[in-house]
DNA sequence: GGGACGATGTAT
DNA sequence: TACATCGTCCCT
């Protein structure tokens, strides 16, 4: 399994939102590889995006998206869940909010929804800051999607009408594992 | 040092 | 539809 460059988060964020769908993510811990084919994913376009993290600010926890494209930004939510994000640079990244199991999912493993995913493939915030194209986490080469749906992002009505309302999160229409 | 607030998930 | 649970950020 081939990691993809760093350079494939380095576009449009939107861009790269929709061509991380069918993409595998793969984390290797210890000897074990737990594998995820990206079904879901919600773009954060940067500072003026006002769902966004960084446009509160550029600190600690989010200097991270302002980095380096194709490294990981990893937070936690209400104090239990942890999420994955591609940054694409400039303050900007991807979530992502759901796979479809491919490899080493225990048992009742889910990958339907952003705090699931990362629970069943191992993932926190010591992933936090760490490059995508390489073990311990990566990007890999997937199956292509056939049909690209899209909707509003979920759970930013906090982010006024108009950043609430674009849609912005994108969705492999034909899997059985996006979340609801 | 304190308090408000989530890019959620699960149970009722 | 309630609520568990805690890091981050901002205020004092």
């Amino acid at each position: 399994m081939k990691p993809l460059p760093l350079e494939f988060a380095a576009r449009d964020t939107v861009e790269v939102a929709k061509d991380l769908l069918g993409r595998l993510l793969v984390h290797r811990r210890d000897r074990r590889l737990t594998v995820g084919r990206i079904v879901e994913t919600e773009a954060y376009l940067g500072p003026h995006d006002l769902a966004c993290h960084s446009s509160k600010g550029r600190t600690r926890r989010t200097e991270v998206m302002f980095g380096e494209p194709g490294h990981a930004y990893v937070y936690l939510i209400y104090g239990m869940y942890h999420c994955v994000n591609v940054v694409t640079g400039g303050g900007a990244a991807v979530l992502i909010r759901a796979v479809e199991p491919v490899e080493g999912f225990g048992a009742g493993g889910r990958g339907d929804g952003p705090g699931r995913l990362t629970k069943a493939m191992g993932l926190d915030r010591t992933h936090d800051g760490l490059p995508l194209d390489r073990a311990p986490l990566f990007l890999a080469e997937g199956a292509a999607v056939r049909r690209i749906g899209s909707s509003a992002r979920i759970g930013v009505d906090y982010a006024g009408p108009v950043w609430s309302r674009r849609r912005l999160r994108f969705f492999d229409a034909t899997s059985e594992h996006v979340s609801r």
